[in-house]
DNA sequence: TTCTAAATAAGAATAAGTCGCAACAGGAGC
DNA sequence: GCTCCTGTTGCGACTTATTCTTATTTAGAA
């Protein structure tokens, strides 16, 4: 990924932003900048003390809350959800799952289909293989229709 | 899932505390008890509260050192890693993770076998589709060798 | 240039999770 | 069954991640 493709995707937030009538202040675009360039998956705080040293005042709020900001608006993803705590699964079976991303509930499902998968040989460039598991994202049925929580 | 299924489960956490020379706390028969009848994934926090009742001296500690106790046997799994933030992912073409378990680093890799997956079929029982993603969890070359980090 | 709603910084607050340590309790050996 | 020893627990303090509150600032429309 060169210069070219960052600067593809800044003019993208910027568009998107400028399309939804949200200020661009110079705290967001350093942040898109930051995130933009990155390779790796960074955390808020990663991304705070890299842009600290350029942006002093910077606080890590403003860091929390652009980041959460081009979640929403489908510029990035997140791994893991907002306000989440780590789950325990009891299910040792082979399954994946069904994360609704209003409410953070994780239904399980079965997949003849996925579980055929073979990736182990496709990651092993990355390192050892333990597990593979598919992740959907949706909005789960009781938020859809707005039956309580 | 009947009480069978419960009553299996808790065998196999005694048998394998047993053969790892882990003492068999009535706390923690009382955790695996509880996680093992769980049709949800929950928190600590909830088993916790859920507990608490019959339980009323327990701390929220020990759930959490049972728990991880648990996960480190390979009796239950985790949704999330230990000690992780939320991740922001710019990668907006569509890719599959490799996390590593030990330290956390992500690494995305493109997969023609997963892009053709079609998961939504499978999951509009439970809602509305947004997206799939493969999370492969094994142990990153750098940690494989003990280079660094 | 002025004005206003939106955005920011700072610090307090909350929530998730862990640590240190004194008290306690399985279970091995008798 | 009793004793002892080591692993475990509960508790409170602590850390880290994240959000809230509020006074101040600023982008961008007029």
């Amino acid at each position: 990924m060169g210069p070219k493709e960052i600067e593809r995707r800044l003019d993208l937030f910027t568009q998107r932003l400028r399309d939804a009538g949200i200020k661009l202040t110079s705290q967001r675009m350093a942040i898109f900048r930051a995130i933009a360039a990155s390779e790796q998956h960074p955390d808020a705080e990663t991304l705070y003390r890299e842009l600290k040293e350029s942006c002093p005042s910077l606080s890590i709020d403003t860091v929390y809350r652009s980041l959460w900001l081009l979640a929403e608006l489908g510029l990035v993803s997140t791994v893991g959800q907002r306000h989440e705590a780590v789950r325990f699964d009891v299910n040792l079976s082979r399954h994946h799952h069904f994360v609704c991303i209003r409410c953070g509930s994780i239904q399980d499902f079965y997949s003849p289909q996925l579980d055929r998968l073979d990736v182990a040989e496709e990651v092993q460039d990355f390192g050892a293989f333990i597990s593979s598991q598919v992740e959907v994202r949706g909005i789960c049925k009781k938020c859809e229709t707005g039956t309580d929580q």
